[in-house]
DNA sequence: AACTATTTATAACC
DNA sequence: TGGTTATAAATAGTT
């Protein structure tokens, strides 16, 4: 395609040869991607000219590195040596454990269980049983110790209104002094089994929700 | 260049795509082929369709090897280095993921429980009655196929019996020749619905243990 | 997979 | 290099 036919082999004329290196790799490059776009195609190309001038494509949405993964599993050819070999191995070998325990989760999840003999489902039944089991334990735990600390609140809370009626009585009678000898005389009734720090802010750090 | 101009954009008719990708593949394969040839150039080009096809070129006088060093080189990019760190990252992502489930596992068998919150205990205590009950479901679905086989079971054990008795009988009595004739007499009493093919086979092969 | 009207790439030239 | 143009090559749409 051009002024005139040429025959494909090397070009002579060394000028000559880089023009149509550079024009030809512009062709190539976008040839490349051309065919990337509309094919969704992965594509890598690298070319040196003689001259040691690179030019490279690589499809934008993948890497070098993966396309060089695939071209190894596909034409059997391996690039790498050893220590990537345990590192792939690696890959696998947790790959595998992954897919294990998807399963399990599966099952407890109650899915895929048609595929499963009465014996393999027993198990199952155990473990989901004891996990509930542990769960509702912890649960009511913690509606125990949110009721012991509503308790506790409730009597700060009749505590603190004391102090506020008798705040305002003394408003009303401007006697304010005698509150802190008051407080002391009528604490022995709403004993707080809290340290003072702690009045207002919550208890149980873990019953928060985060 | 072709009956019609196109855009450069994604085909979406799925067979047209694999019918452009097919000539477009070849096409620049023959454009590496010739940059090769005309330039002296040293060209590698891997092209993997959508499907996962591999077309590949490399300059015959070179290797995939030599160029990927060359490569290396000249773009100051460190191939092995970055498939060593890649392998490490892809190591590390399906690390975490098992993480994940490690943790999802433990709390749905009622581990580690004490670090969640209440609010936390809820989705836990949903997917374990929920999955509880799937496998109770399954379970009773069992044992009512089981039932029912053992109802066939002893339905023809009964059967068996009864032949059993007649012929000792018949032996005793030395008659034989009438236990035909009774047992299509008496069959009437219990008929069996399962085709006589099958009656010492297990009749629900997924109930076996593998 | 073959055909062909068109578009595209590029060889030769500046 | 970068631009122009006549022509070869590639290929989109069709069968």
């Amino acid at each position: 395609m051009g002024r005139g036919k040429i025959e494909i082999k090397r070009i002579d004329n060394s000028t000559n040869r880089q023009v149509t290196f550079s024009k030809r790799k512009n062709g190539i490059l976008k040839k490349a991607r051309e065919i990337n776009v509309l094919c969704e195609a992965e594509v890598s190309l690298i070319v040196f000219s003689s001259t040691g001038k690179m030019a490279e494509f690589c499809s934008p949405n993948s890497s070098l590195i993966k396309i060089l993964d695939k071209y190894q599993k596909g034409s059997g050819r391996k690039l790498w040596d050893a220590k990537h070999e345990y590192l792939n191995s690696e890959v696998e070998r947790v790959k595998k454990e992954n897919d294990n325990m998807q399963i399990e989760l599966r099952h407890l999840k109650g899915e895929d269980l048609t595929s499963l003999t009465p014996k393999e489902l027993i198990p199952i039944e155990e473990a989901l049983s004891n996990g509930l089991s542990k769960v509702k334990e912890r649960q009511s735990e913690i509606v125990k110790v949110m009721k012991k600390n509503g308790r506790m609140l409730e009597e700060e809370n009749k505590h603190l209104n004391y102090i506020l009626l008798k705040t305002q009585q003394m408003e009303i009678h401007g006697n304010a002094r005698d509150l802190e000898n008051e407080y002391q005389h009528n604490r022995r009734d709403y004993p707080s089994t809290i340290p003072f720090a702690f009045h207002i802010q919550p208890i149980q750090p873990n019953l928060q929700e985060h």
